[in-house]
DNA sequence: TGAATGGTATGAAGATTCTCATTATCGAAG
DNA sequence: CTTCGATAATGAGAATCTTCATACCATTCA
């Protein structure tokens, strides 16, 4: 699940950032309505945290541009001035919920969960690139029309890319997001290297579309080729 | 590291207990005062969370028998009101930090680990029972005068037990604390006795004083013989 | 252009973890 | 006290994951 969080407030943006990390979302950051749209046109979100006040315009402006854009993918409206016109006039504009600052981080957890739910109907959810699909659900995997297996370390890898295609990811971030505190600092990344490539070998037998390019001293990017 | 809540609002209680865990504390949780004598009289925590407003006595007079029981362990104290004099005098009485409602959860986070540093001046954090002690950071593990080893899961396996001497643990917390979301619902919990026994083994091989010790249909218990 | 350096890849060995089939144990019911 | 169904324990084997030694490749600098 990717979320896009667009904020100004830094410290704040943080704190969000941080928890919904916890809850194991994809986390993104925008400080400004610039930013926000430029990442937006470049990638589909599952959500959307978009701050009403922002530096370079007015978030429902963003919103407008989303509609016309035809982006799917939920959005919550969160705003500092409890004001009853930027949320009707928000929820008209296409916003899934609106939250008032101050608010509980539990509460907009649950907005989000609730609102996710809403918008897929129970449906299926799976993240692709190229010819591969993956549900980080149920754990299945398509490439093409033919399903396919993996390890759970080999899974949680493709994830990992598939949620940012086209992306650097260093390997310090693998260690961290996939095997955890205790291998996020330390001195060889044997373990990533072998598993990334038994993650090759797979791609390539299954003939995906897609492959992990290298990118010399700096980690990895999954590109479509 | 264990945490005690102290809360009445349940709901409030709640979300301190789940962002508490997310962040990996051991974390329980007690509704009024007497409660939360009785469990300090038990155990000794790392880190307790103080509301000041309970049904049945003000807080502070907890504070005045812990201060009696010379328990060690960082305290923090939680007030509905942002009031100079509760606040004095709570630290007065030997709170670490004071936290007045309503505050952020990013907060608290920083509170708790500012205090917790400070007050074991980077010294070293060991659980026991038993003859067995165990650095949750370094994975040592001494047993009497020796030092040991163990595989990560073993590892984590004894680390939660030692967490809650004593104490039923049942399969689905072991699945869901040491395995994780993949294995929180599961048909069969193979995967916990063959740990179980390989643990089991190191213990006696090493003459630690504690064993696990199950109970039928419920789970297990580490206990000390 | 050609070392030299450091990052990356690989196969195989080793360690760990999980699964399976089987056996043992527990507690309730007769 | 025995039987029976359910729960738990066990050893062995399979799958997975990490480590190691070595080879390969990209970049830099002479």
């Amino acid at each position: 699940m990717k979320i896009l969080i667009i904020e100004d407030d830094l410290s704040f943006q943080e704190i969000l950032r941080r928890t919904l990390e916890q809850e194991r979302y994809i986390v993104e950051v925008a400080p400004d309505y610039r930013t926000g749209l430029f990442k937006l046109s470049d990638y589909t979100y599952d959500c959307i945290l978009l701050d009403i006040n922002l530096p370079d315009g007015n978030g429902l402006n963003l919103l407008r541009e989303l509609k016309e854009m035809k982006k799917t993918g939920s959005l919550i409206i969160i705003s500092a001035r409890d004001s009853i016109e930027d949320k009707v006039e928000g929820l008209d504009l296409g916003a899934d919920d609106y939250l008032a600052k101050p608010f509980h981080l539990a509460e907009l957890l649950s907005r989000i969960k609730s609102v996710m739910r809403r918008n897929n109907h129970g449906g299926e959810q799976y993240v692709s690139y190229g010819n591969v699909k993956v549900n980080p659900h149920t754990f299945d995997i398509w490439v093409g029309d033919t399903k396919q297996e993996l390890s759970r370390k080999e899974f949680d890898l493709l994830l990992y890319f598939i949620q940012r295609p086209n992306r650097l990811v260093s390997k310090s971030m693998l260690a961290e997001a996939i095997w955890g505190d205790h291998f996020d600092d330390v001195d060889n990344y044997d373990f990533i290297y072998a598993q990334i490539k038994n993650l090759r070998k797979r791609l390539t037998a299954w003939n995906a579309s897609i492959e992990i390019a290298s990118v010399y001293g700096m980690g990895y990017k999954l590109i479509e080729n």
